[in-house]
DNA sequence: CTAAATTTGACAATTATTGTCAATGTGAAA
DNA sequence: TTTCACATTGACAATAATTGTCAAATTTAG
């Protein structure tokens, strides 16, 4: 399940996938072409925001593509961290924790 | 298992069992007295570099602190996201997956 | 009270991130 | 090759974020 994927790469799939030019797509966002490129090659960050347009534009799921997200800005915490996955474990009692504190 | 801590309250804890004032610390570290007090507060970003020296200073296991550290950083990116914990789900197939394809 | 410890806020200096743009590179068509 | 659309790259200034420094204010312990 998208293990092997950067959200940028599957942003790209799905572009090209729908044979939409960066030019088109960029225009719809309202940002440079430059910027949409590196943006899918993992050049310069992606914000919640153009995904969740992304996800509009191409007509595809926005929960899967933000968890891709912000998947990718945790690897990129614990890049090269011997201690990640423990500390991506600690991270899930954490947010359990605060789950069954928050009182609905 | 250190579910409920953030690693500057932690380090917090540690310091004040050792009665030690921040005036010393700050002085071992060679940074100002107003940062360790608010990178204990969480109110500046704690470094990897920091964390460790105090491990160090504190005689205190380096391991399980930057586990809290870099869950720290981890929880910062999915504060308030609904879909958090199946982020770091995946973030932790891919962590997986990199391990086996990194041949040793 | 007083003295040490800590917190707070303001500020400039540094560093990072951003958008913009032009030049370059790529590939397909003919 | 020439042309054309698409995409990439790098440089640059503008903007924003982070940092260290310091002094004043506040809290805490005697």
């Amino acid at each position: 399940m998208s293990t092997e994927t950067t959200i940028g790469e599957k942003l790209r799939e799905l572009r090209e996938s729908k044979e939409l030019p960066l030019r088109k797509v960029s225009a719809l966002l309202d940002i440079d072409v430059a910027i949409l490129s590196k943006m899918e090659r993992g050049e310069r960050k992606l914000t919640k925001g153009i995904v969740l347009k992304l996800a509009e534009i191409y007509g595809h799921n926005a929960d899967e593509l933000l968890v891709l997200f912000l998947s990718d800005k945790i690897m990129y915490e614990i890049q090269d961290e011997d201690l990640g996955e423990k500390a991506l474990k600690v991270a899930e009692q954490r947010v359990k924790y605060l789950k069954a504190s928050k009182k609905k």
